[in-house]
DNA sequence: CACTCGAATTGTGTATACACTGTTGGGGTC
DNA sequence: GACCCCAACAGTGTATACACAATTCGAGTG
């Protein structure tokens, strides 16, 4: 593995976990020295950051990054509907009905994974995380999953913000459930509208649990 | 300006102009030598067009220009319906009427600009980019407005494959005005209609005189 | 005591040298 | 004659040294 992947992994994580807050400036000797690298991969490592927007040039005084505020959690949720939502509708239309089929009712049976004696979270993620990889097989539009994947790394800081507990978990598992049938089903239009249904939930859930950091 | 912008504006200008081919490998010595600069400011120039998804890293043997088959130009107009369509119908609900009623008187008189003894093109182009621009300050979304300039990129390589005639010009001048008319009266399902309708007859048009490079 | 000018320091931008990996060409062997 | 192995090379990945710009701290002066 290239240092520079390995210092762009790390710091992207350090970022999403919010173990760098917003606003931190990453001083490039610094970083390269906390790293353990020289600062020729540490920069590239933070022009890829910068391109995917968790960070920003300072002009002249090194990267800092980049703040999300309650505005920026609207704007996001505004594109994700609508990316996601034509995903959806397209994946209804090319996708294979039998992995969305598997999908629910392994969606369906998640709520044992959330709420059992050991709650089994991490694969309640991997399942969701499943279902987006097959959104995004079955669109068969690198584009618009290329949109997609950038979207939802800012996605994952946002969801930070939020106490996913379990009674919220439960719920969106049913609404994910909802729309790998009409996926399943091949309905586009139904397959949008319950991935609006879910978004709006979502936005929601996260703007009245919203913990500032 | 920095060694890696200018770096940057010049292998971005050759990719979308095709003076560099779909395929060719950008060597760093080779690259950097022609540029008269160093190895260095190259490097970060190939990483931001690579993130851009105009260039695509070749597991170790260099950097190669991306491609542009006829499946992109479906599924990236596919993207921009969907990314326009959206903010037009956003513009139309957070716009200013004054500022996309003078765009539209404007793009009705674009004709005389292209059919015109002297055509000015170049104004013509210059006042649909305008366009462009206030509808990214309409929607005031900057995760859209992001998402919008990122495709624009590949969709003026794409254009490039096609003779914008001056019949096809005029058409699509009446279609932009259109979209500035429904976004001044205030009406987002119109916006959108309109939008739909002309990235329809624009895929139409260069699909139909889709000239191979 | 406050303000300004200057120097030092910190930090980025660039160049270059070195290391290592992947590839390609040639020679040898089966 | 074909295939395999080794060596040379081309090219990327990384480190480091140097140049320049900006900011900050301190000292001197009004």
């Amino acid at each position: 593995m290239r240092a520079s992947d390995k210092a762009y992994a790390a710091l992207r994580e350090d970022i999403i976990e919010w173990r760098l807050a917003p606003g931190t400036v990453l001083a490039e000797v610094e970083q390269s020295e906390r790293l353990g690298i020289s600062r020729t991969p540490l920069r590239e490592a933070l022009s890829r950051l910068t391109a995917e927007g968790l960070t920003t040039t300072a002009g002249g005084r090194g990267v800092v990054v980049t703040d999300i505020s309650l505005e920026d959690i609207d704007e996001l949720f505004e594109l994700r509907e609508t990316l996601e939502g034509k995903a959806a509708a397209l994946a209804a239309e090319r996708g294979d009905a039998a992995t969305f089929e598997l999908l629910q009712r392994e969606l369906l049976r998640a709520p044992e994974l959330i709420n059992g004696a050991d709650p089994a979270r991490h694969d309640y993620y991997s399942l969701v995380g499943r279902l987006d990889t097959a959104i995004d097989a079955a669109i068969s539009n690198s584009y618009l999953a290329q949109a997609m994947r950038s979207l939802r790394v800012h996605l994952v800081r946002v969801r930070r913000l939020a106490a996913d507990d379990a009674k919220r978990l439960t719920a969106a598992a049913a609404e994910h459930a909802a729309i790998a049938e009409a996926i399943a089903a091949g309905n586009p239009r139904l397959a949008e509208a319950a991935t609006t249904v879910h978004l709006h939930r979502s936005l929601s859930h996260v703007k009245a649990t919203h913990v500032p950091h």
